[in-house]
DNA sequence: TATTGATACTTAACGTCGTTCATAATTGCA
DNA sequence: TGCAATTATGAACGACGTTAAGTATCAATA
């Protein structure tokens, strides 16, 4: 039966193709900019040849953006991260806004945006799942280990996302010279993690 | 030369019509679903017409948007607002989810969509510049009083905007049952507005 | 009053998009 | 060799933002 199998590897390589054109078209040009027809042109097929394979515009873009924030998570689990929870929470928040900073494009369509695909949202392998359950874990830690005050786990966790995503988002959506007044400080990421980090603790300076 | 006048008043009127319909459907519809095509029927005009009065359909959404937010900035300024610079930080902060919250489209569409639009953001009148200034004000006299650390009073500011910003763009952008985990936890917005502000007060009992 | 000139407005179209469908080509299998 | 299924395509649909060319309206002028 090696006949079914080269073709479903035809099959996937065709996918393959897919997902890389309209990955680079995204990365560069953004969500709006991958066209249907940009993206047939790329790869040498029909445009209508790309619904053999992803059922929407949209279901594509979400496949590229799942796989690379599934690069992401890999690359965060296979890093050190610190036993000591708060000093984790401090390393996964430099790692996301690095990622989200790194990939706007992604990060706008995956954390910016209502789309139909956030039914998935919830599933427990999507990014923003995948991403959550690792501060989460941090969270409870701090809780038990007493850094943290005894909270509601998941507002604690919420408070610490919402936190960093603030950050990362306003800068996607701003272009410097668009702040109002003033640029992005530098180092607006670091203070801005270390001020909720400094507003949760319970003993401020020995524990931190 | 009451003629011209007629005119002008004319003129302001469908002007007016305009903003009102894509008003109406923006609010309820979003972004995507005020087309010109749908502001001429409701207002029974041809489609053509909205093009004498605004440039293109960003530029009616533009203003539309910075009438609402006026009014916002209004409202803000009319309220009694805390002489305490911290009280009136978490004032500010409240009001500004607020706003945020029940307007979710205008919110979207001036601080979470990149636009060509926010060739204007810095510009002294313009909402985001508005609102900013209202806070940066109350940061400096936070530091000026002690409440707060000596500290570049824009790092300062933009540590706040974003920790609300976060959460504000957050609960748009999620449905409460496409949040990871758990939906988001009430009065999620307070304690993220006082976890930011504990973690920048410098005595933190006695001052808070 | 008849003519002019500007203004308001519409009709029709252009080019783009995502998407679909009938049809053709290819390919493994009986 | 003929059949069935898969893969690919061309052409089209309907919707979008936008524009150009043409028509109606009406105050101002001769």
């Amino acid at each position: 039966m090696g006949i079914a199998e080269r073709k479903e590897r035809e099959k996937e390589d065709v996918r393959r193709q897919i997902l890389d054109a309209a990955h680079d078209l995204f990365e560069t040009q953004g969500y709006e900019n991958v066209t249907m027809r940009a993206v047939a042109d790329a790869i040498e097929y029909s445009p209508a040849t790309i619904y053999l394979h992803f059922a929407s515009k949209d279901a594509l873009v979400e496949a590229l953006c799942f796989e690379d924030f599934g690069r992401l998570s890999a690359a965060m689990n296979r890093a050190p991260l610190p036993r000591n929870p708060v000093d984790r929470i401090r390393a996964l928040g430099r790692a996301y806004a690095a990622f989200g900073l790194a990939n706007p494009n992604h990060y706008r369509f995956m954390f910016m945006t209502a789309g139909d695909w956030k039914k998935h949202a919830n599933e427990v392998d999507s990014p923003p799942a995948r991403s959550y359950a690792v501060l989460r874990q941090a969270v409870v830690e701090a809780i038990d280990q007493g850094f943290f005050a005894k909270n509601d786990v998941d507002l604690v966790s919420q408070i610490l996302w919402s936190a960093i995503h603030g950050v990362v988002s306003l800068v996607i959506t701003f272009k410097p010279e668009q702040f109002p007044r003033a640029p992005p400080r530098p180092g607006l990421v670091e203070a801005s993690i270390e001020a909720t980090l400094q507003g949760l603790l319970v003993g401020r300076e020995d524990k931190a």
